[in-house]
DNA sequence: AATGAATGAGACTTCATTCAT
DNA sequence: CATGAATGAAGTCTCATTCAT
């Protein structure tokens, strides 16, 4: 975790927590960049000075934010398990929905840090660090225990591209209707996030299961 | 063109030439919001006065980077209409391909553009007004008419989802891998973006001729 | 008139006219300072290069501003010249009466150039010149012919006293009231302009004719 | 105080105290429109963003400015108390010539804030907010009071008229000569300050206590 | 002469960061 | 450790003036 500061007291430890809760909540209304250091700490109710005791620069908040994106993705998952009624009895097409169906709900949710996280995935990837790397590889395994326990039915048989294609389409396709709920185009018309996801599903499975000649 | 100021001479003409392209090169490493005007102006090799002469402020430069993307993209597609042999004797999944292909090669050309009219888009749509929603209804009608031509291979029978969620889809799948090339996930490792898009290809496919029951 | 340059041709004399009336327009609204040349230029319907060949410099408008004042003050004149009935059968506090009402309708009027004058005359008495002496020293003679017209009823006995002290008086008197009119204070509360001239000219009277010791 | 901000610190205080001091300095050679932030915070010995830790931005200096104005006012109340022999046996004439006399002093000593006072007690009234009013009244009700006190004296029956009148006039009377010293007319010639005081004093005096028919 | 685009100094303001208390 | 005042670089924008057309 770079730049930020081990907290070696409880009080430290109280203040990291709050500035990072007050950041989130101010995150929900603008972007981090707009964002600035006096505002966080007036939010967590800490003086300006007390920000860098516990972080090296405004910057260290991003790894920060990061970690904090990648609990909640863990707490989705679990969500996500819980929803399956039984592992072994549900169809291709069932899972492909309630993954993508789970996956919007955690946007609608997470929308604000799911942002920040992609954004500076993309422009910072130095502070990131390998962090993006370790999800999307999670997202890898998990596409790729899909695939073998639906083998007979799947069509496409290049497993690595296959599975390759299928983690981004999951990690992507929900991005730009979910980051940006309500913000014009290319958002579709008429259709609720959840009918998209849907919609989307079949995508994926038609994908997989399409006669190959 | 909100915040442009008229150009009556063809020296300011000019010199709002060089400062578009000047800010245009200048995007190609780093975003609108870390670009200066000072910086813009120097890499134009004007003054900063000359800056405020053809933009009301800084902000007035985002329409025009709109409208640029919006040239561009017409310049797409009449080269996507010059790649199509003969519009006739192709499959769907060739159209599909041919049009995923094609956008692929776009965005890795204009991909500083489109990062630009994305971010306000979504973030400052008040600049862009509905020039947003222009781009996306004639994706739509392009859509649809691929839908009708195609109607009899196309099980997946309610055409306004799917119009809907096709256009969506070929609007936004690409967004991650293709704006960000080279950075982080979710860009999928050891797939080209043509490769990409070849496979997204068949998502579509497989949702439009996916056997209902 | 320092920097303002001749006007050789008759186009020339119409723009600067142009100028000039647009910049007394501008004033009712606002201070000189905060009208930009562009403005007045805009106001004129000249360019901007053209306000550079009649004047200077944007403070060359100034003296200009001024001979303007003087011309209005001897319109005014004229007019107050009209309203007597006749300069004998007046009485002293008549007179003084009728030119404080007179002076009072002037301010109501010209307040906007009397602000300008007033201002300059005071910050740039070099643009000035001795223009405000002129208008002064024609007040005292006034003052002069005044004093002697009703010597016998007169007991202030020092007649250049007098004579400074009321010309002072009458050039000051309503400045604060008429220039700023319904600005606050100290304008006096529950009085009009009108009423509160009458006061004050019998403050003159009451100056001139109060029995001495 | 409007756009002021809580000086929590001892240190912060100090600051602010410099600035004040700075401001009211450079305000004896040049207006307050002419005084950049820059310049203050020079000759405060701050830096620029000192300022802005203790004021909103440059407009909040104004209230601060009248406030001063408002001190110094007090100040001189107190003095002129001082110089009153006993309020008792002193006559009508005596206390309009002292009253006239010690403001023509306090002109010459507090002109630079008087300036600054009045100007946007004129121009920005809603900075200073019914600050100039309180003043006013205050004005009225001594001028009530000395009305009462003479009452027997004076002729002039309607008092609200009178109090009025007298209060504008007292409050206006040595504006002209006072704020702008050595600068022009309608400056009388050859008369100092205090003795024009002296001589308004008896404009005031005859006022009152002319016989009315 | 007129036009209006270009110039560039300078104004106000913000904000990440440092540091005395 | 916490506090919050101080720092100063950097950003946006204005505007009197110049100058090519």
């Amino acid at each position: 975790m770079k730049g930020a500061k081990p907290a070696l007291q409880t009080r430290s430890q109280q203040t990291r927590d709050r500035l990072v809760a007050a950041l989130e909540r101010l995150l929900r209304d603008k972007a981090f960049e707009n964002i600035s250091v006096a505002e966080i700490a007036r939010e967590a109710g800490v003086s300006v000075g007390a920000v860098y005791t516990r972080f090296e620069n405004k910057d260290a908040f991003i790894p920060v934010l990061f970690e904090l994106y990648k609990a909640r993705l863990d707490d989705h998952k679990s969500e996500q398990h819980a929803e399956a009624q039984s592992d072994d009895d549900e169809s291709l097409r069932g899972v492909l929905r309630r993954t993508l169906r789970v996956g919007a709900q955690f946007m609608a949710r997470e929308a604000h840090l799911m942002r920040a996280a992609h954004l500076y995935a993309h422009t910072r990837p130095d502070l990131i660090g390998d962090g993006w790397e370790a999800i999307s590889e999670a997202g890898r395994q998990s596409v790729g225990a899909l695939y073998d326990h639906f083998a007979s039915e799947i069509t496409q048989s290049d497993r690595t591209i296959a599975v390759e294609t299928l983690t981004y389409f999951l990690n992507t396709a929900l991005i730009e209707a979910g980051l940006y709920p309500d913000l014009g185009p290319p958002a579709p018309r008429g259709l609720s996030l959840e009918a998209l996801a849907e919609e989307l599903a079949d995508f994926a499975w038609g994908y997989l299961t399409a006669p190959r000649d």
